[in-house]
DNA sequence: CCCGTTATTTACCGTAACGCGAAAAAGTCA
DNA sequence: TGACTTTTTCGCGTTACGGTAAATAACGGG
């Protein structure tokens, strides 16, 4: 593909879970090409400028077989709300409670957007080619990632009310002698 | 605390989801005290070089507090196996399934290893103050988290299997005419 | 007194990954 | 002409890191 195609594609691919503009796709494409692993071929087009169409090479595609090959390393979960959680008693409750109703909006729709897809491309559950296969365990690691984040935002947001007004039954047992101090 | 302290405490506590070494904590504290929100005191020893203890100024506090107040944004999961299920016809199958098992054992310890801090620091899985709130959800999260994943990694590795080798059920049912082709 | 070890901090040098804003080049359409 | 799309490129910056090593201070052993 050109880079400008890959820009356009990029977010309904693998943009779920790995974000690049066009500006970086560029960048990348030409380290790749300056490493000899891809090659660029103009394209005519009538009633546009042309473009860069690049094909992987030989070199380009051994390499890409070898980094597939390579142990990778499990990524750090980096996120902003867990370092929050380390020092609970250092942050206010409410907005924080807004922060994870969002949350638990965003992987709702996350689920139910890979719910769609999943049954748009594999009405019957399973894939075909290997390729199919490949884009099947990815929809289903994030339907199965989603899922538990969302289970967990419902827990946390429940807990965190509690936190927020603390011990309602204490204060129902006996109000006759005591104020809101 | 000092910065060989903090770093010294990095790993049992934000560690699990958020790496850095010495010098980065280092940088940071030096960043941090530029901008005011911290300020170092020497602290005498005796036995050891005295050390640079740092504390929050009350800027430092508000802009913590300011901080976490932030609508977090959900971050993205980058994980090489998923761009290598993202074109799966492109690698070989056997490395990824000896990479998924390493993982599949990694996420099992990771999940033995929240279980045993639950255990022990929530043997009633209750907390009682709000810093440990924050504790018990972010070890509730972990869990989720590890087990999902676990869970996928069996799935992605029978999947694997079945595409490494396909079809064994036409093989068996007449063995006696076909040989392995 | 030199040496090795631990604790504590700092300096210096690099890189990968990225964002911003712009602009260049080529073509269309009004 | 001017505005707009397509396609590519440039030049600037930052953030976040990693590696190696050194400086500083104190201890203890030979």
């Amino acid at each position: 593909m050109s880079g400008y195609e890959l820009a356009k594609t990029f977010d309904s691919s693998i943009g779920f879970f790995w974000k690049a503009d066009h500006q970086q796709i560029y960048r990348e494409l030409s380290k790749l090409r300056d490493r000899g692993h891809i090659q660029g071929h103009e394209v005519v087009q009538s009633g546009k400028p042309n473009k860069l169409v690049y094909t992987l090479t030989q070199e380009g595609r051994a390499a890409l077989r070898h980094w597939g090959a390579r142990p990778s390393s499990p990524p750090m979960m980096k996120d902003d709300l867990l370092v929050r959680l380390c020092a609970l008693d250092s942050f206010d409750i409410e907005p924080l409670r807004a922060d994870l109703m969002a949350r638990l909006e965003h992987h709702r729709d996350r689920y139910a957007r890979y719910e769609r897809i999943l049954n748009k491309l594999f009405p019957d559950g399973k894939a075909t080619s290997v390729a199919d296969t490949g884009k099947l365990l990815g929809l289903r690691i994030g339907l199965r990632h989603e899922q538990a984040v969302a289970e967990w935002c419902e827990e946390a947001i429940e807990t965190l009310a509690a936190v927020a007004k603390p011990a309602p039954v204490l204060l129902l047992e006996d109000t006759s002698r005591e104020s809101n101090g």
